[in-house]
DNA sequence: CCGCATCCCGATAGATACTG
DNA sequence: CAGTATCTATCGGGATGCGG
C-alpha cells in the first residue's frame, strides 16, 4: 500500500491542522501534554496569550474532543483542563514540533555564529 | 537532561510553527516533499489556494531556506522549487501530521457511524 | 477565579485584473 | 507560465466591562 501519494499526504495534513488551526492550539495541548492545568496556569505558561483567546481556543479544542473539562467547586471557582486519550494521541505530533524547533534553533544560532 | 519540561516544549514547539505558519506553508511543503514542482503544478496540487498566497507563502519559505527556487529559461518561462536539505528535515514533521490526520479521518467517520 | 459580551482595529486572505 | 497590483471582505485578537 503507498500512502505517500502526494495528494493523500496533503489532505491528510490538512485534516490534522483543520483541528490545530489558529495560533494557540498547539501551544495549549503542548502545556496539557504532560499535567492538567488549571486556566490560570495556562494563561501563564503560555506567553502573550489573552483570557479571551484562551477561552475560545480551548472551547474548540474540547468540542473535538481532545481535552476535557472540569468544574471544581471550590471557592472561588477553579477549573481544571487535562487532554482526553484522543487528545493524547497528538503527545507524539508535538514531540515531533518540538524536536525540530529544538534543532532549528540551533540552527539559526549557527548562522548568527557564522555572521 | 530532561527535555520534557513544559516551558522548554512550548518554546520549542513555538519556534516551528513560527516558521510553519500561515494557511498553505505545511501543505505547500507536504506537496514538495517526494518531489520539485512547478508553480502551476503546486497551485494544481494545493485545493484553493490563490496565486498570490502560492507567492508569498513560497517567498517566506525559501527566505528560510526551505526551499529553493529555480528559473528555467524555457519559453515561456517556468520556475521550479524543490525543499532544501534543511527544508526535507521537516519531512519527518509532515508525515507525523499526515499519521495523525489519517486515524483522525477514521476517527470522524466512526462517530458519524454511531449516530 | 473563570469566562462571556461588546467594541474596535489592523493584519490577512480572496477576487479580479494586469504584466513580462 | 509565473507572478504582481489593487481593492475589499473577513478574521484574529486586544481592551474593557460584567456576572456567576
Amino acid at each position: 500500500m503507498k500512502i505517500k501519494c502526494c495528494k493523500t499526504n496533503l489532505m491528510a495534513v490538512h485534516d490534522t491542522m483543520d483541528v490545530l488551526k489558529g495560533r494557540w492550539k498547539i501551544q495549549i495541548i503542548a502545556a496539557l501534554c504532560y499535567d492538567k492545568m488549571r486556566f490560570s496556569e495556562l494563561q501563564k505558561e503560555i506567553d502573550g496569550i489573552s483570557a479571551k483567546m484562551l477561552s475560545s481556543e480551548l472551547k474548540e479544542l474540547e468540542f473535538n474532543h481532545l481535552l476535557k473539562r472540569t468544574v471544581l467547586q471550590t471557592q472561588p471557582i477553579t477549573v481544571e483542563y487535562e487532554l482526553t486519550e484522543y487528545g493524547l494521541t497528538l503527545k507524539k505530533v508535538i514531540e515531533t514540533l518540538a524536536d525540530w524547533g529544538i534543532k532549528h534553533r540551533k540552527q539559526i544560532v549557527g548562522e548568527i555564529a557564522d555572521n
